[in-house]
Order: C-alpha cells, then structure tokens, then sequence
RNA sequence: GGUGCCGUAGCCAAGCGGUUAGGCAAUGGUUUGCAAAACCAUCACACACCGGUUCGAAUCCGGUCGGCACCUCCA
C-alpha cells in the first residue's frame, strides 16, 4: 500500500518491570515509525500487551495478586518507562485478554482447514501441514534437537502429534484463569495471540513485523504458520528483529537474571541518555553494557550510558546556545553551507539505509559541532553570519528529535536534573556552590582577581566546572 | 548435530569492491583577567589469521582461530 506502513510489534508479557532489552527493542521501532513518519508515509503502529500468559499466572501465585490485576499494574509500568525513554505510544496496543474471541475464532478455521487437532483440551497446530515452516528462521524441523533446551514440561509432548507441534490453546488447571471455548474452559498458547491481534488490526497481510531477535524462534515462525496457514496469505513482508543488550558477552535475558530493569538505570542516568545508547549501535547488533561498581559493591554508574548523558547534555546545551542567538544581529540573506544545509537530508538517507542509527549519530555530531562553531562566531562576529543557516540550523536539530526522538525534553530542565543528581550522588550541597559562585562574582567586579581565583580553584576542586560568559556565569557538574 | 551472527586504531562504533564515518579518551592550539565550555589540529593509510578472486578487498570466495545466539521461558 504506498503511502502506507503497517507495522506490528511484539510487546511485552507484563509480569514484570522493564528491563534494558525491552528499552532497547522499543526505542529502535520507535526510530522507525519516527523515520517512516518524517519520510512522509502513513504509519499505524500497533504494539500488543500480552496480559495473559504462563508466567503471569506464576507470578501471580507467588505474589498473590490476581492475574489481570499483576497484568495491570506492570502494564502501566510499562508505559510509563517507555514514555521516559520519549517511545511514542503505538496507535493501537491490543491485549491478548481483550481478544480471547479472535483467537478462538482463529483456531477454530485452523481447525476446520485439518492445520490443528485438538487434544484433551488442549490444541496443537500440526507443523507437517505447513511445507514452509522453518522459512524465517532457516530451520528444517528434521534439523531440530525437540527438547535441547531442557524446557519441555507439562507432559504435553504426550498429547501432540509431532514433538514439533504447538499448542494454540490450553486446557485450564484448576485455579487458572480461563475462558470458555468449544475445546472447553482455557486460554490461549504462546504465539496465537500476535497472530489474532495483528491481523485483527492491520490485516492478514501487512507490512512490518517486528521484536527482539530471541523472538524468530519459536514465536515468529510460529505465528506465520498460524495466520498463513489460515489466511493462505503472506502474514508479513518484512521482518525486523533487534539484537540484544549483554552482559560479559551473554544476553541479558530474564532467565540468567542478568539484566537491570528500566526503573533502576533511571536513577543512575538520565532516560534519555538510555535512549542515545540504544542509538549508538546498529538495532541488529549486540549492544555490550559495562557498569562499575562503588565501595558497598553496589551498581554506581554505567560508565557509555554515562557518556551518552554528556552527548545529550553537549545537544541541549548547543540548543540552547542556538536559540539565544538574536536573529536581529545576523546578515538577513546569505549562502548556507552545504553540510547545515543538508543535515535533515543526511540524517534521513543514513535511517533510510536499514536505519543505521550509528550513521545519523555522526551527522547528528557534525551538525552540533558547526552549531556551535556558529554559536561561537555569533558571539563575536555576527554580522559574518546569516539568517538562511540559523534557520538551516534549527531545522536540523528539529529533524533529530522528528527523526530519532532525541531533543524532546525542556532543555533547561534536563540540564538541571542532571546536574543536581550529580551533585546529590557525591554529596554535594548546590546552594553552597550557588553562594560560592556569587562571592566570586562579586569578587570579579571589583577586579579582586586573586580572591576570583581563589573561589575557582575551590569549586574546581569539588568538581564544578564554571563557565563565564559576558553576562552571567554558569556552572555543571561533569 | 542443525541454523544464524560477530571479530575495525587506547575504548565504543559505522562500513555491503575504489573519495575523511562518527564519538570518547589523550596531546597541542584558538579563545579567556585566569579558567571552563566551544571550536581547530594530531592520534588514524585500523580492519582476528592464512590463502584465493580482482587493475583494486575491511568489504567477495575458501579455510583456520576466537566469541555469541537460537533449536519450544526470553525484547
């Protein structure tokens, strides 16, 4: 459909808090739907929430919160970390709990085209009626090793057919929540529900089918032998999978309980710091995360997160120092370089090529680096300068948060917060500093260099960097 | 056993057969009452190893070594 783009995205099982991996996997779609958007094309961006499933209802015995209520609750969690990171809400995020009817409905053809059986309540997709199953993941199922991973449970593997089958649907245990159906009371398998839910709001066939690459087996291959099977149609024309965060070289994964959640990494770093690392590696490659350790042994810092901060911190501190520039004082007409003028442009081409975030970083930084060369000149020289590339300079960094969702925050504030975690993490007073700044200031005027001087070495040595300008002196904490 | 991915200068990281990727760190400079920030320059003819194809290879092919992932929990 040109003009259009209909994209799924695999969402979260809600059973626990956000993690790094979830961050990363949402803020790379959201690059792309961004892009897509500034690209001019039509999006609709559905992202589910599976509020039903096996390690719900786990959790919820261990907590003793009922399952939907859990559900709830880290659903909104969810949101709220993902609307920290600046992810934009997807147009539709459909629960698996709201589609039982789809998914019913959806087994019940696969039933009636001979692709499903039913079994002692349960039902199973029989895999040998669909000749291209293994077709995403490049897998024959004579290849597989059925139960190489030791997870096989249930005593399921007696009620299919073939080891390589999978349930659709199953049959509830006592205190399970479950709902009716002709196989009787249960509730959907893993995979089914992706497959009701997307093609229930973008169709049998649509454009992009995304999530994070651990997701191509069993789950995607999976759903394009359920909606295929069904529908006879390509479920699908593209499938995008990011790579994972890890951890000493091993994926940080909920099982290995390597992995720290969203929620922690918020007090160590700004989100959008998280945002930026996410952007500095292609979506399809390993993200390594390093962390260091303080004095109790605790998590004290995540050493490139921290360097993304100070990235954000040079892009707001640039926008800042652009947007105080008065268009007055500049040469109302001129040429504009190539490399300002250009700089939207560039930084599409770079996510039109497989969304290579690393790409429009680097235009991102010649951009900022010239901003500020101009910022410095307009300091000095401004009539040098004219106000077509002040202009080309504000429409570039406005492509960075069209385009990569970076800038979004209010400047001003960010840099504040910034500043006082710092200085609250070493135990530092600011209203002590703010009254040192103001005895040099006052020092400064009356030309007592010496004391000026002496007051900077001591801020220096607490770690405050000052920086003077003509009318005001401010300060931060690198 | 099967199937994929990866190995790029001190560190991170693009690259998809031929023109500087980029960032961080470090060093020198411009600027400044002194600084910081910012900007400029250098570090950078780097691409795991061995063969091959080609006028030309980090990039293609074959092999070796090392690392990772998936083969029904995972973003």
């Amino acid at each position: 459909m040109p003009g259009k783009a209909r994209i799924y995205v695999c969402g979260p099982t809600v059973y626990d808090f956000a993690h790094l991996g979830h961050i990363r996997c949402y803020v790379v779609f959201d690059v792309l739907v961004r892009h897509l958007r500034a690209s001019g094309l039509e999006v609709l961006y559905v992202r589910n929430v599976t509020d039903v499933d096996d390690k719900i209802i786990k959790r919820s015995a261990e907590l003793g919160q009922e399952p939907l209520a859990l559900a709830a609750r880290f659903t909104e969690s969810y949101r709220e970390d993902l609307q920290r990171v600046f992810c934009l809400a997807p147009d539709v995020e459909p629960k698996v709990s709201e589609h039982i009817d789809d998914i019913v409905a959806l087994i019940e053809r696969l039933i009636a085209r001979g692709s499903a059986y039913a079994s002692e309540g349960d039902v199973y997709f029989k895999v040998e009626t669909f000749p291209e199953y293994g077709k995403l993941s490049h897998r024959k199922v004579a290849d597989m090793e059925f139960g190489a991973s030791g997870r096989v449970g249930d005593g399921e593997d007696k009620k299919k057919q073939h080891p390589a089958d999978f349930a659709l649907w199953k049959a509830a245990k006592a205190g399970e929540p479950s709902w009716p159906s002709p196989w009787g009371p249960g509730r959907p398998g893993w995979h089914i529900e992706c497959s009701a839910m997307c093609m229930r709001h973008l169709g049998d066939s649509f454009d992009i089918h995304g999530g994070g690459l651990d997701l191509v087996f069993p789950h995607h291959e999976n759903e394009i032998a359920q909606s295929e099977a069904a529908t006879g149609k390509q479920l699908s024309k593209l499938w995008v999978h990011n790579g994972f965060i890890e951890v000493n070289k091993e994926k940080m994964s909920k099982s290995l309980g390597n992995f720290f959640t969203a929620r922690e990494c918020f007090k160590l770093v700004e989100p959008e710091a998280l945002r930026y690392f996410v952007l500095t590696t292609h979506y399809r490659a390993p993200l390594a995360l390093d962390w260091s350790v303080g004095p109790a042994g605790e998590v004290s810092g995540f050493p490139q997160i921290e360097e993304c901060e100070r990235r954000v911190e040079y892009l707001y501190t640039t926008r800042q120092r652009i947007a105080a520039i008065a268009e007055s004082t500049l040469a109302p007409d001129g040429a504009v370089e190539p490399e300002l003028r250009d700089a939207a442009a560039k930084l599409a081409r770079a996510l039109d090529d497989d969304l290579n975030m690393p790409a429009a970083l680097a235009v991102a930084a010649e951009l900022l680096r010239r901003s500020n060369d101009f910022a410095d000149l307009a300091a000095r020289k401004p009539a040098k300068l004219n106000l077509p590339t002040l202009r080309a300079i504000r429409a570039g960094l406005a492509a960075l948060s069209t385009q990569l969702g970076l800038g979004l925050d209010d400047g001003a504030a960010f840099l504040r917060r910034v500043r006082t975690r710092r200085a609250n993490a070493r135990g530092m007073n600011e209203a002590d500093v703010e009254a040192k700044i103001a005895a040099r200031i006052a020092a400064r005027k009356n030309r007592e260099f010496a004391r000026a001087d002496e007051l900077r070495a001591e801020l220096t040595a607490l770690g405050v960097e000052l920086m003077d300008s003509p009318d005001a002196t401010t300060w931060r904490l690198p």
